[in-house]
Formats: C-alpha cells, sequence, structure tokens
DNA sequence: GAATGCGCTTGTGTATACAGAGACCGTGAG
DNA sequence: CTCACGGTCTCTGTATACACAAGCGCATTC
C-alpha cells in the first residue's frame, strides 16, 4: 500500500494554541510575568476558549506559566535560584545520561556528530546563521542522547530540562567565546562516549555543565546588576 | 488577623475528578489498559465532560494515561521495561537529592525522622495497620528530603517518579521481610545525612534503590512467571 | 461463502451560554 | 489624607449543544 506511514497529524487547535503559546514563551514575546487571559489570548490566537484552556493546562505541566491567586495565569519568572535549581537537576540527569550513552552499543551516531561538532568553530564564526545552525547541531546532540539510553522517563525529565534551558539560553545568546568552548566540550563527552568511558563522560558532563551555569550566571550578572 | 493560613481551596470539579481517577488508578481499581470514554467517566464521577477533559489531561501530563490512536484514552502499563527505566530515574534523581540533604543545614528533622524509624520493626508486626503507618513514614521522610533540597525542578521531578513507584509497591505490598530490610536501609541513610556524610548518603541511597528494585522485580517474576 | 461498500452509531473536538467568585475602584467616614 | 466598605464588573469554572471523524455492522454482490 501506498498509504502514509503515519496519521496525517489532527491538528488539534489546542495543538496550534499550545505551540504558539510556548514558542512565544520561549523567544521571550511573551516575557515573564504576563498574565494570560483566557478571552484575551482565545481571540487573539483565533481558537475558542476550550482549547485554550487544555493548552494553557499543558504549559502548567511545563511549568512555564503558573495559576495565580485569583484571576488569570501568568508566565513564570527564571530567578537566579530557579536556574541553580534547574542545573542541580540538569547535572543529575545529563551525567546519568551520559554514563548510560557511554555503556551503550550503537556508537554510530556520535561518531557522525563527532565530524560535525569539529566544524562548529567555523559555523560560530559565520553569524548569526552560523549560531542558529550550531543550536541546531545541539539539538541533534540531544536527541542522539536520548536514542542511545532509551528510557522514556529519563527523557520526559530531561525534555523537561531542556523547555526551560531555551529561556535561559536567551541571555547567553551571542557570546561566541563561550560557544566555541561549549563545543570543545562536547568533543569531549562525544570522544568519551565513543571510546565507552563512562566515568569521563559524567565527568566531562559535569565539567560542561559547571562552566556552562557560571556563564550563564556571569551573562546575567552582567546584564542586568541592580536586580 | 484570624484568618485560615491559606487559601480555602475552591475545590474544582475537575480537582475532585483528577484525584478520583488517579487514586482509583494508583490503587488499582482501574488496571492497565482500561480505557476512559469522557461521556461515560464524567457520567459516573457526577461531574461534566469539560473539567473531565482536564482531569486527562492531567493524568495524561502524569504519564497515568494515555492518548490512544483513534478512539478514547487508556491507562498506561507498567511493564518490566518501564519499571527499570523508573528506577535508572530514580536511582540520579535519589543519590543527588540525599547528597544534598545531607549538605543541608536543618538537620532536626532526620533526627526526628531517626526515632520513628528505630520503632518502624515493631510497626510491621502490627499487620495491614502497621504497615499503612510504615508507608506513612516514607511520606514523611519524602517530604524531609523535599524540604531540605528545596529545589522546585528537583523536587517535581521525583514527585513524578513517586506517582509511578505507588503503583509499583502494590506487588511488593505485604512483604514485612522487605520491608523490614528497607527501614534499616533508611535508618543508614538518615544517619548519613545527620552526620553530613553526602558521600555516603548517595552510596547508601544507590545500595537501598538496588535492593528495592531487586525486590519488586523479584516479586513480578515470582507473581507472573508466564508474561 | 467471502469480500467490499455504505450507512449508522458513537465518541471526541470545539463553541457558546450561564453562574459564581474574586478584584478593582469609587465613595464615605474618621 | 487614609483606610475601610460596598458595588460593579470582569474573568474563570462548568454545562451543554453541535459538527466531524472514525469504527463497526449489515447488506449486497460477485
Amino acid at each position: 500500500m501506498y498509504t502514509e506511514t503515519v496519521r496525517p497529524a489532527p491538528e488539534r487547535a489546542s495543538d496550534r494554541a499550545y505551540r504558539v503559546l510556548r514558542d512565544e514563551i520561549l523567544d521571550g514575546l511573551l516575557p515573564a510575568g504576563t498574565v494570560l487571559l483566557e478571552v484575551e489570548q482565545s481571540a487573539r490566537l483565533g481558537v475558542s476558549r476550550t482549547p485554550l484552556r487544555a493548552a494553557v493546562a499543558r504549559l502548567v505541566a511545563d511549568g512555564l506559566v503558573a495559576g495565580r491567586s485569583g484571576r488569570g495565569f501568568s508566565v513564570t519568572e527564571m530567578s537566579v535560584d530557579s536556574i541553580n535549581d534547574l542545573y542541580e537537576l540538569r547535572e543529575a540527569l545529563e551525567e546519568r545520561a551520559a554514563t548510560l550513552a557511554a555503556r551503550g552499543a550503537d556508537r554510530s551516531a556520535f561518531r557522525a556528530l563527532r565530524e560535525r561538532f569539529l566544524a562548529a568553530p567555523a559555523l560560530l564564526e559565520a553569524g548569526e546563521h552560523g549560531i542558529h545552525e550550531y543550536y541546531a547541531l545541539i539539538d541533534e546532540f540531544d536527541a542522539a542522547i536520548d536514542d542511545a539510553i532509551g528510557n522514556s522517563f529519563l527523557v520526559g525529565a530531561l525534555d523537561t530540562v531542556r523547555t526551560h534551558l531555551v529561556r535561559i539560553r536567551r541571555v547567553a545568546r551571542g557570546n561566541p567565546v563561550r560557544l566555541r568552548a561549549a563545543a570543545a566540550e562536547h568533543l569531549l563527552i562525544l570522544d568519551a562516549i565513543i571510546d565507552g568511558d563512562a566515568a569521563l563522560a559524567a565527568h566531562a558532563t559535569h565539567v560542561h555543565l559547571h562552566l556552562s551555569r557560571a556563564s550563564v550566571l556571569a551573562m546575567l550578572g552582567a546584564n542586568e546588576p541592580a536586580s
């Protein structure tokens, strides 16, 4: 049969509303503290209140918005404390993920990624478009990790972390020095996974996350010293 | 003012539906594979379809039910593979949590818990009621850990794990030998936290989880050898 | 007798109408 | 001038009505 492999994706209105709101929050179009009124947002997105409520409920489950005491929902804040908390969880999850990936059998995907990361420094010279490409490469790295560990619970927890990480990355964006260093750190993690050195993979991940956190906090302190 | 400390809790219909369905799934009244039809469940729980949909959406976010390809939602299965996956995540989270708790400043709560755990063996002689009390004690232990680490992201991930763990515990229930051993393991973790020995707390947690997983898998293999 | 096509039934997705609760603002008193 | 109280107004929570899509069964035909 020539039928498509998967369902044509029903594309519900609630899915559209969820995706649009999520992207707008992650892109910073809806800054932290923005209140989301049902009637207002449903009119703006061209959907009814019912699917919009479902979308907001999913955002609440993601931790991107929170119900306020009385009226409405608001986009959650990303304080310095919560960034540290997020990195604490991220360390626990990604160190374990790196360990499991290094123990995994199939390393071909990581070998292919290694070649791409070798070209990352040149990519970061190419301006905004190159930086976008670099982040896409990071996403592929994450996807390869997910594929290697094959643990839906761990992948789900990692996905939550990465969602919030997107918001944090906005402040670190446009720091080519840091991104070049991060590419080198990813290469070390990749080498450890390819060599099957689980301990090194975990330690290299820890180092990478430590440096990443320090960079983010430094950028944050430089941008908003008074807060 | 003599006003109550927190809001009187509006107690929405969707909250009731969520709580009832969640408890029924965790208690096994709604076994894995049960299909949830909106009209059917809304009539049974005495709420309309709208709040029921919200409740089901939350259950989907919890991973307790999953949308099926065509029609309806069904309670998720707990396979041996998913149990192993869950314990993998649980190890990563709880070892980190134990480490952070041991580094924490306030250990009075853990000292009080230590006394209670010393009395746990006697509790486990008291039949079904004692076992229930013991699980309540475990919950207080978990709450003390949450309080000590004070990390909403980590606590949230732990909460997800514990939700699924409740379903798994059903098979291990009624194994006093294992529960007595588990109490001793908790005592060791408590001692490590009280002594501020983060490394020992993490290692003791690892050992505890290893033994717990082995016990669960053994019980599962004994109960359903043919599956 | 088997296979295929059509129609009915059923269940989800969405929109809207209605009720209740909380907040904001204005006014009045101290 | 400030604080408290009350009214109004808006926003959420819930129920219901409607449309569409998918699945199942029956009938008809080969």
